[in-house]
DNA sequence: GTTCCTGCAAAAGCTTTGCAGAAGA
DNA sequence: TCTTCTGCAAAGCTTTTGCAGGAAC
């Protein structure tokens, strides 16, 4: 998992993405927020501590981040892109309640699919959907 | 698995949906194309047929059969949003070559996860990505 | 007769494009 | 110095909204 700014930087050199500011604060805030942003979240969060970004930049730095595969799209809803670093392998929920996306653990490489022998595969995303514990108890 | 006009009447009857020509119209195509087609496909394919079809009919109908869990959306990729009648379980791969998009057998209801135990789940989708064996064909 | 659906036009929202100036290597 | 990136403005798409006329029951 990456976690500090030596990381991120290391991590865009060895894929040979040149170090803007952007890039880096871009990074650092996805290894920081685990929350699945939006690139809207990502920008607003953002344009606090950079007044300058513009929303055209996170979305080119997101296409580079994708583009090396150090970043991942989420596609849980049909309505909004989310984003995350990639780290191992895992699953999302989200909570139709209160839109929280959780992350869970599931061993996604032992799903037996005869069906798919001759395929390549290079990405599976696995995406439940419901109500939260949250949401559960609020309900009561 | 919805197959005949008259089962598609039925299945709107049954959930108190008006029967209105366009809902039939878009409900029998999705009984017909298995290739879970995007609004805009949807929309064009039927537009022959039915010419004073509107775009926002199409959404609006879709809406409607999403609500009554007749239709599911599949949100395989971030800048399409496509439709399927709700059949067996199944998941589904996106080949990123050609954009076809396959069904494949998968048993998603045997996923261990007790990171969900306290959660309500309703709905389950299992997304890969990679080249189809036609594409992979072509390329040698 | 009452309810609710369709389809047009307009609006809203998200994402991409073109490009001049700025920054990275 | 040369290449590439940023950020503004505008364009392009998809989806939603408001509403008058029309269809379903």
């Amino acid at each position: 998992m990456i976690a500090r700014f030596e990381d991120i930087s290391n991590k865009l050199k060895k894929n040979k993405i040149r170090l803007s500011y952007q890039r880096l604060k871009v990074s650092e805030y996805l290894s920081k927020n685990h929350g699945h942003p939006t690139v809207d979240q990502i920008y607003n969060d953002l344009r606090k501590k950079v007044p300058t970004l513009s929303k055209t930049t996170v979305y080119n730095v997101l296409t580079v981040l994708c583009e090396a595969r150090l970043v991942r799209v989420i596609t849980i809803e049909d309505n909004e892109t989310r984003y995350e670093l990639i780290t191992k392998s895992h699953g999302h929920f989200k909570c139709v309640l209160c839109g929280a996306i959780y992350d869970f653990n599931i061993n996604i490489d032992s799903f037996a699919t005869e069906d798919l022998d001759n395929f390549k595969i290079t990405d599976k995303d696995v995406y439940f959907k419901g109500v939260c514990p949250k949401c559960i108890a609020n309900k009561k």
